[in-house]
DNA sequence: ATATTAGTTTCGAATTCTCGAAATTTTTAA
DNA sequence: TTAAAAATTTCGAGAATTCGAAACTAATAT
């Protein structure tokens, strides 16, 4: 494997972790975690969709070592294992606005209307 | 549109994006021009790949507010608008040399579970 | 043992993303 | 005007992602 090879896999898993985030849902979990541990029945509460799909993107989450378990009884507890992924999603999420800003939709709607008198 | 709706949407955008890094060769862009600003020629040759695109991948970052472009002569230079981004992409790499270092499943690392084919 | 609760996994249809190929635009030079 | 170089756009096939539905596992209680 050469050198030029090698770049791109390591771009590929760059990616590959990335892609973690560009999903709202995903998004959303992270966010729920990031104020602390929570179960899957709660994750799945708060976030008012089926708990399988819950489940399933926690489990890609898993996968990447993003979150970790802790298991109580019934319940599985998921918490963030690396707090970098919490401050990249905030990051990213300043971009996000600013982008809304430079689309000046933002300041439109915010503009009280001209009122004649 | 209720609260949950907005809330809902927000995530969307914000998922649109953090989708921006999660391919290689956007990351490689990325790289590349938070060295400086870069033609798409130079890109192009760095990247190795067909110049189209390396310019499919501009129009979107260009969407997105995340790249500015300045236009000299016949070329055009692409640079950085965003240095959060950059930040991002950094705070992101970490995390996944991490992954890399923590486990010595690396082999399996590079390949996500089977969630859907 | 049976039921219940919490969570996970599998399958597949629908959607979205990627990238090669070809055509097009824009600017400069001959 | 024609040509060439730089960059962009469009189209579509193939690949990847998402998520509902259903089946499944694991722990606990009756």
């Amino acid at each position: 494997m050469d050198r030029g090879e090698l770049r791109r896999e390591a771009y590929k898993l760059h990616a590959q972790v990335c892609s973690l985030m560009a999903n709202p849902k995903r998004l959303e979990i992270i966010d729920l975690l990031s104020q602390g541990e929570k179960s899957v029945d709660e994750l799945t509460q708060a976030m008012n969709i089926p708990k399988a799909n819950v489940s399933q993107h926690l489990a890609l989450l898993r996968h990447y070592n993003i979150v970790v378990t802790r298991k109580e009884g019934l319940r599985v507890f998921y918490r963030i294992a690396n707090p970098k992924v919490i401050e990249a999603c905030r990051l990213m999420r300043e971009v996000t606005l600013e982008q809304l800003l430079a689309g000046e939709r933002v300041i439109k709607m915010a503009r009280p209307p001209r009122v004649r008198r």
